[in-house]
DNA sequence: ATGAAAGCGCTAACAC
DNA sequence: GTGTTAGCGCTTTCAT
């Protein structure tokens, strides 16, 4: 039979009430009596029983995280340091991978309302993967009932956001690579990782008055590697010249390094890459990939943070802050040398 | 206002206990009274709450997952297995990264506890971490509260695991190494990736009457790619001779490979190398990584399997069966050709 | 076919 | 300082 505050509190001669006291450090208690209680709680092997107890409080320590796939660096490791800080601030982790079915990502957040979960960390889909705002409801009705949600990377509209600047960072990295010359410059992502890259890609090109050619955007619904060997693959067998690629993430980059390699190129002689996110992978092989550094440690930190916030005031749900992070250049050996160089 | 069972009875006009019946489906109630009650629910969007429902059915639907690391690929891809599973089975996952710290290990198990999960699947150190059988008590401690627990990979004595069998792995990943001509064999590996590996090792050079070069064993305490390439750097400075590696894993393997490169070695002419998993980035790079494959799909349905059985009778877990599958050595390019050939 | 009422294990007034 | 008691939202006998 399982031991509960009952059977302490005979043990130690006192009543439950005292128990629980003592259980949540309310003070006021004799020390002779704390010591009493604690021997029979020893004694017992007793544990309090956290469902009973959040009947009363009404918390579950407890904050579900939602993210599209564990099966990539990135997320896996963004869900690690969320556990890790959640954990330092006495919170449990439940987890859901979407695998990018929306459908999935309702049920979870239906689940998570019914298991009242004291807070949210939504690393969902971008909202270019909805259809219409009407798809977005799972959300909005998250919100409405005060349950504190924080969203990570995805920029969702009316909710507090911890996310990259990404415009930034993909324009840092097409700015580079035209710095070292280039402007056949490809751009294989889509909306997996979000529009802002394309967008800063588009952008450095603005920049510069160079114009886009469209044939060299390959698009795709996948943020894999096989995605980014497939398109590689197929942008090359299209016979459109480039000399540069500019990636939607780094598991894109490495297969497209695959299939640069498998086309017979040398890299980064005939063709220079560059990657996003800076997972660990990234510098491991030749050429060692030049990439854009997201900030992992201190944007995982700040997510929780800023829930810890929300739910120790829930008001403040209603007041959609953003915090956007600086991306980082991290050059390695992928686009080889420069072309031209001057000290000013 | 939270909205309860009670505004839903008042608003359908019946009483709660009615409501509970048509919300768990008991049957036994007139359609048209059935009918009320889901316009009411509809009406008032109410969510039961599971914590209230816990309390009376003693089940959280809830699984707790332990595992050392998330941040690699093969714990990342069993997790999301695992939850996968888990979710079509009905219940959530809570999940805890240990970073390999024990005491770290102990609080979840206690934390499982309380929070009262239904079942835990352990993903935790292998035995060989601990100290002493002392050092273990946390596992007992859980099983002794009779909640259903299962063993994913470590294979822990006294309770029902799924694991994999490393010895016949890593015998056929040497064996094949010699089939090659390789005498001179490193391994890299040690008591992370469990001792099973080490001890195939052994088997397949005792099988073949070689003796065993102690110089070429660099055992250490990690599985990173980062521990790979410091233990291959540190064997190659060594000057010892040796013509392969056997990786304790494929993150390992990487690192190696790295390193080997570093010291201006071809691969797979100047050294042969063979992983252990089988992870998504071994068929990544050149020469593609000959590893042994864990037929992960597979041990992750069984793991949520076994133990939905022990979790519907819990008398099982007293029955400490062992499911332990076959692994398969899966020829790439790392080896390269081999240097006899015949066939019989 | 439905309602009334007794808890589940705990916390939080409110007494003494 | 410590005990008594009223719930938290739900399921489940036991009546009707």
């Amino acid at each position: 039979m399982k031991v509960t505050i009952k059977e302490v509190a005979k043990e130690a001669g006192v009543s439950i009430a005292t128990v629980s006291r003592v259980l949540n450090r309310k003070g006021g208690i004799k020390g002779e009596t704390v010591d009493k209680v604690q021997m029979a709680i020893e004694k017992l092997h007793y544990h309090p029983d956290l469902i009973a107890r959040t009947m009363i409080v009404k918390e579950t320590k407890t904050v579900g995280l939602v993210v599209p796939k564990l099966s990539n660096e990135y997320w896996a490791l963004l869900s690690e340091l969320i556990q890790e800080e959640l954990w330092d601030s006495g919170y449990s982790l439940v987890l859901c991978s979407t695998d990018r079915q929306i459908d999935k990502e309702r049920a979870f957040m239906k689940m998570f309302v019914e298991r009242q979960v004291d807070g949210i960390i939504y690393g969902g889909l971008p909202m270019n993967h909805f259809r219409s705002h009407e798809d977005y409801t799972h959300i909005e009705r998250v919100k409405e009932r005060n349950i504190p949600i924080i969203s990570f990377d995805p920029n969702v509209p009316g909710i507090p956001c911890v996310v990259g600047d990404h415009l930034q960072g993909a324009f840092d990295a097409v700015e580079h690579l035209i710095r070292l010359g280039h402007q056949r410059i490809a751009y294989i992502g889509g909306p997996a990782v979000g529009v802002e890259r394309e967008l800063g890609y588009r952008k450095a090109f603005m920049m510069n008055g160079y114009p886009i050619d469209e044939k060299l955007m390959v698009i795709g619904p996948s943020e894999s590697m096989d995605f980014g060997f497939a398109g590689m693959t197929e942008l090359i067998a299209s016979g459109e010249p480039f000399t540069a690629v500019f990636c939607g993430n780094d598991m894109i980059a490495l297969g497209v390094m695959k299939a640069a390699y498998n086309a017979g190129l040398q890299l980064p002689e005939d063709l220079a890459i560059v990657g996003y996110d800076d997972i660990n992978l990234a510098g491991l092989f030749k050429p060692m990939l030049t990439t854009v550094r997201q900030p992992m440690r201190d944007m995982s930190k700040s997510v929780v943070r800023e829930l810890s916030q929300i739910m120790e005031d829930p008001s403040l749900i209603h007041v959609a802050k953003k915090y956007v992070f600086p991306m980082e250049l991290v050059i390695r050996e992928s686009c080889g040398m420069k072309k031209t160089e001057h000290h000013p």
